[in-house]
DNA sequence: ACTAACTTGTTATAGTATTACGTCTGTATC
DNA sequence: GATACAGACGTAATACTATAACAAGTTAGT
């Protein structure tokens, strides 16, 4: 199981153990919500989950095509559509990117943090401040049903390299 | 002067005040920065001010041929690059698409509420929680320069119109 | 087996953004 | 005033991101 309190991506470690445990948390998800977890699907999470930075449709279409899948931008649209409606992945709107989601099932406003020097990823468990930004929606009569939040900085392993 | 504590967009108004007071405080701004407020930048500032939609980039583009000027993409985007840059305007990831900056020399994370249902968009003041953002990211080690909040919901007008 | 709902494959096209290069304009310097 | 420089604009070409539409295959329930 995931540790949700440990923002993967900046700290290092065995990535085979992400991916094994990120399609075994899925595999089990989606087997409790009657979801139909496909090869694509199951390879597209495989794709994401093999590195901690986001991934463009078209890179992961080309690693698809590698495995024998069909090549056209709608086969990775839509397994990543599945993947990021049930919470299993996340684009990073900034990137126009994909990434596997580090909480799952763990309900969690994801809050981003992307490198702009190495272009890495992580996603830290923000537990949604509804004090602020609830307050400020209700101010304004405005009904919240999905929050994003992205902040572009620099990554500890950059700052530590001195790049900043 | 625009009035920080009320975020515009979801009320009422009239908007012939909103591209004047934008403009002029944009004049203001950028004469104090010494930033060169040339007529395409005044022109694209003007197009968003008019309405509280965020608009492509294309669409402004349209606008800006029917006013006589360049009518290729990299016009639009310098002069959105430009607005983006220096704060008067700001991008919303989520619709590829930019709106008038309307806290104009407030320091603000922005915090932008999207309507899907009409499309509208309104920036609220939100005070940055330093408690909550901050604290997530350094418990990563992670320096954040830029943060990004988008909300997805449904706005007063279209609450009232029962269409929730 | 039959049906309905869902998933995949493929073609074509729409929408968003950038690179590269030439020209012009304003400013500072000689 | 002539010159050099930086920034901004105009245009053409191209790259990147995403969706529509339709045909064919698969799965689960009847």
């Amino acid at each position: 199981m995931l540790n949700p309190a440990l923002p993967l991506g900046f700290a290092h470690h065995d990535h085979t153990n992400c991916v094994i445990d990120t399609l075994t948390a899925a595999e089990t998800y989606c087997a409790e919500k009657e979801l139909r977890f496909t090869p694509v699907r199951r390879k597209v999470l495989e794709i994401l989950s093999q590195e901690h930075r986001a991934l463009g449709a078209y890179a992961i279409l080309d690693r698809l095509r590698e495995s024998g899948f069909g090549s056209q931008p709608p086969i990775a649209y839509r397994a990543l559509d599945f993947l990021v409606l049930n919470g299993l992945a996340h684009k990073i709107e900034r990137l126009n990117a994909f990434i596997a989601c580090s909480h799952l099932g763990y309900t969690h406003t994801p809050f981003f943090m992307i490198c702009h020097l190495c272009n890495t990823v992580a996603e830290a468990q923000y537990v949604p401040d509804r004090g602020a930004l609830e307050s400020a929606a209700q101010t304004a009569g405005f009904h919240i049903e999905q929050t994003v939040v992205e902040a572009k900085g620099v990554c500890p392993s950059c700052i530590t390299k001195g790049d900043i």
